[in-house]
DNA sequence: ACCCATAGTATCCTTTCGGTAAGTACCGAA
DNA sequence: TTCGGTACTTACCGAAAGGATACTATGGGT
């Protein structure tokens, strides 16, 4: 085994980092909000938490805070009132994205045989 | 913009569910399980455990059997004293595994970015 | 003088996460 | 008879995530 398509031969403390980057990134909300922004381009705040689904405007602000910090989103504000203030996706962002692309096309390739297999999986254990 | 390479005309519903499964695979532990077990192949408790740096007992019991819930790997009883485990990806765990290397190597080739991007943002809102 | 809209903060509170430590079952060896 | 080795399970507890709600700042319109 190990012959995977990718090196396994990495320094292991840029492992540590890596574990730690994909940590920060591969959240729930971050991977809406990337989703949101790399389909509709440019958006406003409450556009923005209009299209990310069940999303709270706490979690919204922090999500996208912490995405500007990683230099995944460029954020805008106009200085006029009321507020305005524009979040698009950096080329860094719109890179992530299409990683992530992988990640969506399979989860949407086999849905079904993930919940054929919860449901096999919990009659067997459950009564 | 909406011009990434990939379909935006997704059924909300689908959307959704994807959304769902994403949220439950994107976990810290099961990504880096995922990857340990993708290198080496089927692997004993105590020996998964001490590849996958950091983890307690508690979380690999909870991560590897909801892994095995979703149909991402199998889990070997072997019927002997002292108990003998083994764990292995399944097809499906393989393909995961494969879809998160795109965000793997992403991760891998952005970490300077990502932290310059981090210490800039921060040196600008702190003093 | 008052109201509105926007993009937040701030606060409270509940749920979940996750670590430590202890206990369990089993059988063969000493 | 007691010990050891493995793979758990359970109980407990503090930390952190995250939702709901209320509050703030600002200036133009009426």
């Amino acid at each position: 085994m190990g012959d995977l398509p990718w090196p396994t031969d990495i320094d292991p403390r840029v492992e540590e980092l890596v574990t730690e980057v994909i940590g920060r990134v591969a959240d729930k909300w971050t991977m809406v909000v990337l989703d949101v922004l790399a389909e509709h381009g440019e958006l406003r705040f409450s556009r923005l938490a209009a299209l990310s689904d069940g999303i709270s405007q706490k979690m919204l602000t922090q999500t996208v805070r912490a995405m500007e910090r990683d230099g995944l989103v460029v954020r805008t504000v106009h200085p006029v009132v009321p507020p305005r203030v524009e979040y698009r996706l950096t080329d860094l962002g719109i890179s992530l994205a299409q990683a992530f692309c992988g990640v969506w096309l399979w989860a949407a390739a086999n849905l079904e045989r993930i919940h054929a297999s919860r449901d096999a999986f919990d009659s067997r254990i459950l009564p």
